[in-house]
DNA sequence: GTCTATAGCAAGATAGAC
DNA sequence: GTCTATCTTGCTATAGAC
C-alpha cells in the first residue's frame, strides 16, 4: 500500500464515484460535436449516441448539458497549457522559446484533437457559467505567451501587445484553413515566427 | 425616362416585390442576433420580435432561416469586398496597399456592423447551402490579399502564403479581443503592418 | 449505471382570416 | 403584409423500473 504522501503532482482530482468509466467517451463525444457542429446545434442525444447510451443516461454522469461544455474546456485548457509548459522547458533565448509556445499550442491546436479547437472557438458567449468559472483560466493561459513577449529584444517604440495579439490570431485562425496533411504546425509556427523576426 | 442600356454597374438586383420594405429591417436584426448569439441559438421569433413582427409574418420576406443565414452572409461579402476596394483605389506601393486593404478589412469588421462579423465568425459549416452558394464568394474575396502579397518585395525564400495567412489570421482574430473606444483599426492595421515589415 | 417513458417546452414552418 | 392559431418535431431534463 501507498502512504499518504503529500502530493505535489497530480492534484486532488475531483471524487467522482469510484467507476465513472464512461465519462471519459461522453467527453470526448462531446468535444468531438462541440467542434463539428457547436454547442447550440449539438443535442444530447447525439452526444449519447456517439457514447452508446441513450440521452436519458447521460445525466447520471453530467447533471446539464452546459456541464458538459464547461467541463470540455477545462479539459481543453488544462492540455494545451501542459503542451505549452512542457514545449518551453529547457528551451533558451527569447525568439527560440516563442517559437517553442508557438509550435505548441499549434500542434494541440491542429493535431491534438477537438477540445482544444472548442476552447479556442466556441467562445464564452454561449454560457454565463463558462465566462464566471473559465476566463481567468483562459487569461492565464494568456500570460504565458505575454511574459514570452515581454522578454523579446525589441526596440522601445514597438507595441508589444500587437505582437501578441497578431502571434495569437494567426495561430488561432489557422484551424479555419488548416488541413491534415498540409505544412506541419511546427513549420507554420516557424514561419510565423520568422516573418514577426523581420526575415524576409 | 431611362432608356434600357445595358448595366455594367449595378447588377440587375434580385426583383423582389414593389415595397418589400420591411426586409431590410429583418436582415438587420438577424445579423445583429447571429452575431451575438450565433445562428443555431437564434429563433425566428428572436428575429421577428426585433423587427417589430411576429415569426409567422417573416415567412413572407424568406422562406427559411437558412435564407436568412445565405442573405446576411451575402450582404456581408458585399459590404467588406466593397470597403477594400474603395480603399485601394489610387493607392500606390505594394506595403501602402496592403496596409489600406487592411485597415479596410478591420474597420468594417470591428466597426462596420454585425454582417462582416457573421460572415468572418458564422463559419459555412452550419449549412450546406452556405457552402456551396458562397464559398466562391468568399475565395474571390481572399483572392484580392492574395494578389496584394505577391506584389510586395520580398526575397524568394519567403513563404508568401504565410505573409496572407498571418495576416488575415491577425485581422479576423481580433474581432474576439476588441473593444470599442480602444485603438482604432487603422492603428492596429498600421501596427501589423509594421511588424511584417520587420520594423522593431 | 442504463433503460423506458414522458413531462414540459420551444423551435421552424404553414394555413387562412383580415 | 401581418396577424392568430396551430401542426409537427425536436429539445433538455426528470422519474422510476430494472
Amino acid at each position: 500500500m501507498t502512504a499518504p504522501v503529500p502530493a505535489t503532482t497530480e492534484p486532488p482530482a475531483p471524487r467522482r464515484s469510484r467507476r465513472d468509466s464512461r465519462r471519459p467517451q461522453l467527453l470526448d463525444a462531446a468535444a468531438r460535436r462541440f467542434r463539428r457542429g457547436g454547442y447550440s446545434a449539438t443535442s444530447m442525444r447525439d452526444i449519447a449516441g456517439d457514447a452508446g447510451m441513450l440521452a436519458g443516461s447521460m445525466y447520471h454522469h453530467f447533471p446539464s448539458k452546459e456541464d458538459l461544455l464547461v467541463a470540455v474546456h477545462e479539459e481543453g485548457i488544462r492540455r494545451i497549457t501542459k503542451a505549452v509548459e512542457e514545449a518551453l522547458d529547457g528551451v533558451r533565448g527569447p525568439w527560440q522559446r516563442l517559437e517553442a509556445a508557438a509550435a505548441a499550442h499549434l500542434a494541440v491546436l491542429l493535431d491534438g484533437g477537438d477540445y482544444a479547437v472548442v476552447v479556442i472557438r466556441e467562445l464564452p458567449h454561449e454560457s454565463a457559467a463558462l465566462r464566471r468559472t473559465l476566463a481567468p483560466v483562459r487569461d492565464a493561459y494568456e500570460d504565458i505567451f505575454r511574459r514570452l513577449v515581454d522578454d523579446l529584444p525589441l526596440s522601445a517604440a514597438t507595441p508589444r501587445h500587437h505582437v501578441r495579439l497578431m502571434l495569437l490570431g494567426a495561430l488561432n485562425w489557422s484551424q479555419t484553413w488548416y488541413r491534415p496533411g498540409g505544412e506541419a504546425p511546427e513549420a507554420i509556427a516557424r514561419g510565423f515566427i520568422r516573418l514577426l523576426r523581420g526575415e524576409h
